[in-house]
DNA sequence: AGCAGAATGCTAATAATTTAGCATTCTGGA
DNA sequence: TCCAGAATGCTAAATTATTAGCATTCTGCT
C-alpha cells in the first residue's frame, strides 16, 4: 500500500548525506501511529518537519459534500511540513497514517539550527521540493489534458513499477477512484476499457498487468507530448 | 496582463537579500523578448536559472489535439528553471514571453558557485519553491473539488486584487478558459451565472467586479473548508 | 461449509463539459 | 465614419462523469 500517489518524486532521505540524516534523527522525537490515525489536522499551526520512517501518510481534505479528497500519499523517506517551516503556513491538509506508521518529528528550533549549520540540508531540500513541485505540475497537466482511461493506465503503470509482486497491483477500485479524484463508476468504466484492450485483467482487490511494456506503450501513444527522460 | 496565474506565490526576488540578488544579476546575461516570443521549448536540456525582471512568462504545452494548455504564468521577480538545476530535468514546458519581457539567465556553473557560497540563497529558494508547491497543490485541489463557477470566481477575485484599476479585471474570456483549462463556452456559462448573482458585470475584454467583498464572501461560502490564513 | 462484509458489476437518470458552428457586438485604426 | 478583426453570445448534439441504487461475486473468518 506504498506510494499510491507520491507523484513519483524522490524522498528527502535518499538525497541526504548520511551524516545529516543521522543528525536529524538525533534531533527528532519518534511517534508511532496506527492505520487510519490522524497525525495532524488542517489548520494546525505548530511548525516542524516530519520524516516518514516506516509506513505512509495520506494527505486529504474534506470535500464540499463531506467526502474526502486525497491530495497525495507519501511513503517512506519522504518528509512533510516544509511549508510550516519555510512558508510559515499552518497545515494545509489532514495527515492520516496509512498502515502502521512511524514518523520522526523535528521541532522548528531544532530544525533551524541544523539547517543553518548544514548547507547540504538546504541543497537536499531544494531538490526534494523542486522534484515534488514538478511532479505535481505534471499530474495537474494530466488532469486537465488526458482522458480518464489514460490517466488510469498511467497510474496503474506507475504503481506496478513499485509493486510488491511484479505484474500485480494490489489495490481496489475505490482507492483508485479516490486517488484520481473521480467516482468509482468512472474508474470501473476506464478499467473495463483497459481490460478490453487486453492491457490488464481485473481481479478482486488487485489488477494484473498483462505486459508492462504494452501498457507503457499504450499510454505513451496517447500522450500529447512525448515524456521527458526523468533525470538521474 | 500580469499574473493571470502565478498561483499567488511569492517571487524569489522578494525573498532574497539585496546582496545576493545583486550577485545573481552580476552573473547573469540579460535577454529581451517580444510578446509571444519563445524563451525555451519543452525538452531543452541546457540547465540554468532564469529570473523575470520585466514582464511575464507563460508556461504551456500542446494538448492532444494541438491546443495549448497553460500550466502557469509567472510575473516579475519570479524565477524558473530550478528543475534543470536541482532535478536535472530538461525543460518541461514551452516558455513564452507575455508582453515585452526581460529575463536574466544564469548558467549552471555560475549559479552553483553562488549557491555554494551563499547559504541564504538556498534558504530563499527553499521558501520560494515550497510556496509554489503548496500553491499548486491548492489549485489542484480546487480543480478536483470545486464547480467551475466557483473556480472562476476565485480566479477573478485573485486577478482583481492585483489589477491595475481597482474593480476591473482586464482579461478576455478565452484567456480565462485557457487558464482554467476549460472551454470558452463553459467559461461563458460560469461568467453568466456570476453575473446573474450580481457579483460581476461583463464587458468587452474586461470584467467589472461589483464589490470585492461580496465576491470574496460568495466564494468563501462555497469552499468545503475555510481558507487558511496566508503566511507572511 | 456457511456467512458477513468487502469489492465489483451494472443500470438509468441527471448533470456538466466539449465541440462546432454561426450571429452579434464591440473596438481601434484607416 | 466605416470596416476588419476581436470578443462575446448562443445553440444543439455528443461525450463524459456523477449519483444512487441494487445485484453479484469474492474472501477470510468462524
Amino acid at each position: 500500500m506504498a506510494d499510491l500517489l507520491d507523484f513519483g518524486s524522490t524522498p528527502l532521505l535518499s538525497l541526504l548525506p548520511e551524516a545529516i540524516a543521522a543528525r536529524l534523527s538525533a534531533a527528532a522525537s519518534v511517534v508511532e501511529y496506527d492505520d487510519g490515525e490522524t497525525i495532524h489536522s488542517r489548520g494546525d499551526a505548530k511548525p516542524g518537519l516530519s520524516i516518514i520512517r516506516i509506513g505512509a501518510v495520506r494527505f486529504a481534505n474534506p470535500g464540499a459534500d463531506g467526502s474526502y479528497v486525497t491530495t497525495s500519499i507519501l511513503g517512506e523517506g519522504h518528509c512533510f511540513g516544509e511549508a510550516t517551516l519555510f512558508a510559515r503556513l499552518p497545515r494545509a491538509y489532514d495527515a492520516i497514517a496509512v498502515g502502521e506508521t512511524v514518523i520522526e518529528q523535528i521541532t522548528k528550533p531544532r530544525f533551524d539550527r541544523i539547517f543553518d549549520e548544514e548547507p547540504d540540508l538546504a541543497r537536499a531540500l531544494v531538490i526534494a521540493v523542486t522534484r515534488r513541485l514538478y511532479s505535481v505540475l505534471d499530474f495537474l497537466e494530466d488532469v486537465r489534458r488526458l482522458p480518464l482511461d489514460v490517466r488510469t493506465a498511467k497510474l496503474i503503470a506507475g504503481m506496478e513499477r513499485s509493486a510488491r509482486h511484479e505484474g500485480v497491483v494490489e489495490c481496489n477500485q475505490s482507492d483508485l477512484a479516490f486517488t484520481l479524484g473521480v467516482s468509482r463508476v468512472s474508474i470501473g468504466k476506464a478499467l473495463a476499457r483497459l481490460q478490453d484492450e487486453g492491457l490488464i485483467s481485473l481481479g478482486y482487490g488487485s489488477i494484473e498487468v498483462s505486459d508492462r511494456k504494452s501498457l507503457h506503450d499504450w499510454v505513451a501513444a496517447r500522450l500529447p507530448v512525448e515524456p521527458l527522460m526523468r533525470g538521474e
